[in-house]
RNA sequence: UCUUCAGUAGCUCAGUCGGUUAGAGCAUCUGACUGUUAAUCAGAGGGUCGUAGGUUCAAGUCCUACCUGAAGAGCCA
């Protein structure tokens, strides 16, 4: 084969110049056909549509074609023509065609026909060459783009914010422990704890549940800031909703307030909804029609409306009208409970039937560093809570007066020697500041349809599961 | 972690009240077909019924434990 600069189906199937002489190199998805001509659909993951390579038998001989299997990876030459055939706009006419990689077709385990999303997950490996996990992978980069773009425009910083850290006070769950200590011999003083002078940091050490606290350090000096990163909670849960790996979004802001948290909140996942709609059409289209008819609808209604902002006390109200009115919940609801699922899924799903910012939850239910309301009782905190998956955003404006910070932190029992350098931010020229976290895998959820957690994200981490 | 449901061919599933040799579609292979669109048509091969015990004359089918998966719940993002 002459040396030629291989193009990407993508770019191919928009050109018009017929005749051009073209290479294509990717995955076969199928082929068909007879003795006279050969049909190859040939994928390079660039776009959802494969390009349709056609094989003219007075070319190649039947026997040359053996290899060409589903799933091989081939090389083709070809000119582009108009295709006469319905279903494409072009296709190739091969003449050359080569056979980069074979793939024995009694043991390759992706046939042209569907497979269930549960049977994929196991082969985690090859499911990116199936229609919907490129459909979902690729959207996974545009979702990306799209929140590094709208910070960007708004002038935050992206902040690194540690994987590994030492500090256990966020309350986010239970962690996963960093050592390099022999766990064959591990050295314990008279009282039976594990001496960790001799571990690598010379302290014990986690990954991390959370990027906040660091996120506060920088929006105490650049202003406007975010993270985006891995995120690790070792809790043995096992739902469609959550990973013990995911990656979270967590922008932090000085001087915002609780309201300007929710108006940002709100733009960043308009503005990621809006991304996907104009980026990722050929992708959605698909994703709707197999697996969630109401899909883009339920997209455009979330970026044409506003959503609900109360109160917790309102919403308890709401949900104590509900029960009065004959609604019964497996959980009792007053004031002061934490709203259970079925609560959330209420207000959302049945009361406002759109996105609901509640706010101003109490304070024994939420974190230390919440700014404390002057009822005494109530935390400035906010949850966005979604259809379908509920809770999608959990954040915050932060208490910015060190003494109350304090007493709070002593009152719910938060070790906070070992965060010394947080409390310094409320010593040294503290401000009010604000922000939040999203899960990246729940607006995943959220923008592709889909209902299990597992199936955006390439490789998930869950309990009893690190396989690939 | 709790509750419920499921595990039979490569995949998706059927298998009646416990009863003879384990069924289908798709995939694969072989053949047919002059442009197919998850092509079509004909034929063939393909099984440790999740694992280990137990009940029974007899277990894919009933019982127990465990493993794996899913849904719901809790925890949360």
């Amino acid at each position: 084969m002459e040396k030629m600069q291989r193009e990407k189906i993508v770019e191919v199937l928009t050109r018009v110049d017929y005749g051009a002489s073209v290479l294509v190199k990717g995955w076969v998805r199928s082929r068909r056909g007879n003795k006279t001509v050969q049909f190859i659909v040939l994928n390079d993951g660039s776009c959802m549509s494969g390009i349709q390579i056609v094989a003219d038998l007075n070319v190649f001989q039947e026997e040359a074609l053996k290899k060409v299997t589903t799933g091989a990876c081939i090389a083709v030459q070809g000119s582009l023509v108009a295709s006469p055939g319905k279903g494409q706009q072009v296709e190739l006419n091969a003449s050359n065609i080569e056979v980069l990689g074979e793939a024995d077709p009694m043991t390759y385990p992706l046939q042209k026909k569907g497979h269930s999303l549960e049977y994929l997950r196991e082969i985690a490996h090859l499911r990116p060459r199936t229609n919907t996990f490129g459909a979902i992978f690729r959207m996974r980069h545009h979702m990306s783009m799209a929140i590094h773009q709208f910070f960007h425009e708004r002038g935050f910083f992206y902040f690194h914010t540690p994987i590994i850290t030492a500090s256990d006070c966020e309350g986010a769950g239970q962690m996963f422990q960093v050592t390099t200590l022999n766990l064959y011999d591990l050295k314990k003083d008279e009282s039976g704890s594990i001496d960790y002078s001799n571990d690598f940091y010379g302290r014990q050490a986690s990954l991390t549940v959370s990027g906040q606290l660091e996120g506060e350090l920088g929006a105490m000096a650049l202003g406007s800031i975010y993270t985006f990163g891995p995120t690790f909670r070792a809790e043995n849960s096992n739902t469609p909703r959550h990973l013990s790996e995911f990656w979270m979004i967590e922008p932090e802001v000085a001087f915002n307030e609780i309201e300007e948290n929710m108006q940002l909140a709100e733009d960043f996942i308009k503005y990621c909804i809006r991304w996907a709609l104009e980026h990722c059409t050929e992708d959605l289209n698909f994703l709707s029609s197999m697996y969630d008819k109401e899909l883009l609808e339920r997209l455009r209604f979330v970026v044409d409306n506003s959503f609900v902002r109360l109160t917790y006390t309102e919403g308890v109200s709401i949900l104590e009208a509900a029960v009065a009115n004959g609604h019964t919940f497996e959980y009792p609801v007053y004031w002061g409970a934490d709203l259970a699922s079925e609560h959330e899924r209420y207000l959302v799903e049945k009361h406002f039937k759109k996105p609901v910012i509640l706010t101003d939850y109490p304070k024994e239910i939420k974190s230390f560093y919440m700014k404390q309301n002057d009822d005494g009782k109530t935390v400035r905190a906010m949850d966005v809570l979604f259809p379908k998956i509920g809770e999608i955003i959990g954040g915050s404006q932060r208490e910015e007066s060190l003494e109350k910070l304090e007493r709070r932190a002593a009152e719910m029992g938060v070790p906070t020697k070992d965060i010394w350098w947080y409390l310094e931010t409320r010593k040294f020229g503290t401000a009010p500041h604000s922000g939040f976290g999203l899960g990246f895998e729940r607006l995943m959820l959220f923008v592709t349809g889909m209902s299990n957690i597992r199936d955006v994200i390439p490789f998930p981490r869950t309990p009893r599961n690190a396989e690939f």
